[in-house]
Parts: structure tokens; sequence; C-alpha cells
DNA sequence: TATTGTTATACTCTATAACTATA
DNA sequence: TATAGTTATAGAGTATAACAATA
């Protein structure tokens, strides 16, 4: 078929950017949601208590972009499977401070070695220069300006 | 916040580029949403009809890698807005040919333009060569193999 | 007054099955 | 039997406002 038009929707960089994220994110979602039934929300804030240890609900929020309503529901359902656990911070009562459980890290270092190997599969079709530029450039095109 | 991992969920392919789709999508978002009313869906299928002219719904489709049914309910929305008009194929009467209206051919333009421009912004950020790669590892990243 | 986290609600986006009409 | 397109329905994802508890 040909354009009739100079414009090219396959160049458009949030047209890409979103063709590429929802291919690249199907079969690791496929995982978590069929191994642990978790959904989107979910795994990030698994993934971010597997990385980073103890933390609150802000901070995950500050760090993955994740506005509050979203996390609390994810840490509800995390909870509600004994993957993550709650300490009310004795300094400042508002606060919680969330880890995983046995079984939540468990649960991540399963999740964390099929997103390396996945990762890998995906970026093995380029070269290791061109992987690294192209994380750069998604960082910077994730960073609000 | 140190990691406690050495696994980095920035680096995850699958969690940069929602990342960057959902941060570079935001502001255009906005304009064909708040200009026109319109849904992802609707905007993907007027471009569509924009770029190539006539085309069907399985055309698209195939096209945008969209499901039928979403473009069904595109076309229907872009068509109550006189937007889009609809021909039945004479040669195969199960088929509708799809192509803009006039009005439709207005807000093409416009948004045509808009995209253009927001492009430009979003990329300004790196050399030429570098962009030209992205979207080319986007391109096949977004392919499934 | 501001902040941490929860709940309610609505809207957007996607996926699937069942249907019609044509082929 | 298969294909083009529609409708119904549910599930996943996001956004916002209002709230309780604490600071």
């Amino acid at each position: 078929m040909d354009q009739k038009d100079g414009f090219d929707l396959q160049i458009f960089l949030p047209y890409l950017l979103n063709q590429a994220a929802e291919e690249s994110s199907i079969a690791f979602q496929e995982v978590y949601k069929s191994r642990y039934g978790m959904l989107r929300t979910e795994w990030r804030v698994l993934f971010h208590l597997g990385i980073y240890g103890e933390m609150t609900a802000t901070e995950i929020g500050s760090r993955a972009r994740m506005h509050k309503t979203k996390i609390s529901r994810a840490v509800q359902k995390l909870e509600d499977r004994r993957l993550l656990k709650r300490v009310r911070d004795a300094k400042d009562r508002r606060a919680e401070r969330l880890s995983l459980t046995d079984a939540g890290r468990v649960v991540y270092a399963d999740l964390r070695e099929v997103a390396a190997q996945y990762d890998a599969r995906l970026t093995d079709r380029f070269s290791s220069d061109d992987v690294a530029r192209l994380r750069d450039m998604l960082l910077i095109l994730s960073t609000p300006r």
C-alpha cells in the first residue's frame, strides 16, 4: 500500500515506543500472570522491594513514578498473598516500612531470573554498544523535562 | 537508597520501554483528547487513513497490529463525528472501504503537524544518527519474531 | 496545614467469545 | 467453512477526588 502522505506513523516516536513496549512486554507479562497471578503494578512493587529492600509506599512511588493509589492496591494484593509485610514506622506513624517475606523473596528471585533472561533474549539481536545507547536514550525519554 | 540486589529495574527493557512510552505520549495524548475528544485507537485509525488513503478495517488492523474490535469501535466514533466515511466494497460486500471526509483531512493535517513538531522536540536531545538507530531498534522490537 | 496511605469512582485500554452477513 | 465486521462483556490499567490518621 502506497503512502499518499509524507508522514510515516512508523517513525513517530510515541507510537513506536508504545508498539515496542507492548510487544516486548507480552511474554514477560504471561510469566508473572500465569505463575503468580500478578498484575503489572504488583510485580513492579515486588521488584522494587526485592532490589532495594525496605521501602515505604511513598519511596516506591517516587522511584517508579507510580501514584500512591496504585501502590496501595498492589501492596494490599501482595500482602494478601503473604509476599510482603508491613511494619508501622515508629517515628512517623503515618508511614509503613514495606519489605518482602521469605516467600516474597523466593518469588522475586524467580521473576528476576526470568527477567534477566528475557532481557538478554530481547537484546541479543543488537550490539552491546547499541543496547547501551538504547537504554540511555530510553531513560532520558522516561524522564519528564 | 542503596540497592541490595544486583538487578536494576531501570535497565530492564520492557520496563524502560513502558516508562518511555508513557512519558513521551502524555502531552500528545492531551492534544488529540482536548482538541478532538479522541482516544488512542481513534487517532491511530485517523492517521492510517490520512497517510495511506483508502483502506479497509482489516488492512488497518494488519498494519497497526490492532484487533478488529478496536478498529470497529474507532471507525464508528470517527464516523459519528463525520471525520470518516465508509463505502461498501462492490466486489466483496463484507468489506468497507474507509476514507477520511474533508473534515477528517483537516483534523488529520492539524494532528499530523502537532505530531511532527512533537516528535522533533522529543528527539532534539539526540544526534540524528542516534535517533535513526533508536527508531530502527524500536521497529525491530515492535515486530514479533 | 501538610503528608501517608486508603477507598470510591470513572475512564481508558485490551482481550475474547459470540454473532451477522457475505464469500 | 472461512472472512469482514459488530456487539457484549470482562479484565487490566490509569486518574482524580475525598477521606482518616498522623505530623
